[in-house]
DNA sequence: GAGGAATTGATTGTTGACAATCGGAGAATC
DNA sequence: GATTCTCCGATTGTCAACAATCAATTCCTC
């Protein structure tokens, strides 16, 4: 096998996932707020491209979720709320839970280092750097779900992420403090997978979700609790 | 509020809609197999649109699975296995479990009645009705999504029923002997639904998936020997 | 002023033509 | 015979113009 050089493969090859690409950009950024109206004539001249592409941009981001279309007023950008960070999160732990329950057995004593070295770099990105953060969590379990031949959950762990990153993203900064005890608890994770047993695996995943879902938890109550006393 | 009349919205308002629809169909009943090559030009002429419409009816069913593209070599028919089914199935057992459990305390006398309802429509289903008897087992499920107020897992919950939908009728007539019994694990679940007690719903949401889960399990296996004896 | 019909303007879908890109067949070379 | 190069046809993406549809405003009637 040659060694790992490490190209991506190139991103952008249609016009169209550009566009789409930009805007996400944009909303992570808010620089698009939740409940912006998005035009596609008016998209289509600042970008330089036709209004059926921007069109087609648009169609995909509202597969994703991202934008809200009303028929016939257009498109706009989707309200997000914590809430939904957290069902998203709390979903994704159940999902890997059956993931690592079905691949355990599968992982490598590589598998195994690699894991340990992502645990590192999770304490080494700062919790104050969002991209550098969830990017080092983001290669952590993927190198769990690698091997696993489930194609079918293995896709819907994806889809669950890319939300789970747009809106990780999004609120960053109202709990980027609790973020530092998330080397402990990916460590103890890996620690369960060591055993190689399937159900430990499984709880150990569900386990490892539960921490930050009942941090996010706390959150949204203290955040209800302001929002009421005023 | 108005009587309950069968009428549903109006499905297919724009072309692309109803090509995908009418591809969705002759996959559906096998008169397109997994591995069909899918002609945007040809399926142009032969439905009387313009090969841009087909192009963007086939990028919506690639998104929801049905079909591959090979980029610069054509669009193909999906492949589906048995594997996935079981998988799907799964999974929608784990994420009702969640919905139950965060559901059942706003489940009204009126929804127990049309939970109750909904059974006897699976019962009274042919099991050799494919079509008939996942309509009503849909039936059944929905009426607790509509109390759900996550708006995530309902989403998730829909998308994974409909492609579950296809595989079901997909395989159908490989366990249709099996779903004999499927009324009265309905009824199961539904009495312990009536306890309103959230622990107790989630765990009898999962405990509802397991029977046919392990079902097809065993089908599965059966088929594995069966192509390995040969 | 309230309620309803007609108008209006914007949004949206559809199309055929054109351009860019890529996979595979065959030629050329080693 | 195997590998690389070149070209061709097919696939794919992009676009501007046109058509259909619908929300919202205006106008009219009572």
């Amino acid at each position: 096998m040659e060694t790992e050089i490490g190209l991506r493969p190139i991103q952008h090859r249609t016009l169209r996932s550009t566009v789409a690409h930009n805007l996400r950009e944009a909303i992570q950024q808010r620089r698009l707020v939740p409940g912006a109206r998005l035009r596609d004539d008016e998209l289509a001249v600042q970008l330089g491209v036709s209004h059926s592409t921007v069109r087609e941009a648009l169609h995909q981001l509202t597969h994703e979720r991202l934008v809200v279309s009303a028929p016939h007023r257009g498109f706009f950008v989707a309200g997000f709320t914590f809430g939904d960070l957290i069902d998203l999160l709390e979903m994704r732990g159940l999902l890997e839970g059956r993931i690592a329950e079905a691949t355990v057995r599968e992982l490598t004593d590589d598998d195994f280092a690699a894991l340990a070295a992502a645990a590192a770099a999770i304490g080494q990105a700062a919790p104050n750097d969002g991209n550098a953060f969830w990017e080092a969590d983001l290669a952590f379990h993927e190198i769990i779900l690698r091997r696993c031949t489930k194609t079918i959950l293995v896709e819907l762990w994806s889809t669950l992420s890319s939300r789970l990153t747009m809106l990780e993203l999004l609120f960053h900064d109202t709990f980027e403090a609790s973020l530092a005890e998330s080397q402990a608890h990916h460590l103890a994770y890996l620690d369960q997978l060591r055993a190689r047993d399937p159900r430990r695996a499984r709880h150990a995943a569900e386990e490892h979700y539960r921490h930050p879902v009942n941090g996010l938890r706390r959150f949204q109550i203290q955040a209800e609790e302001v929002a009421d006393g005023e």
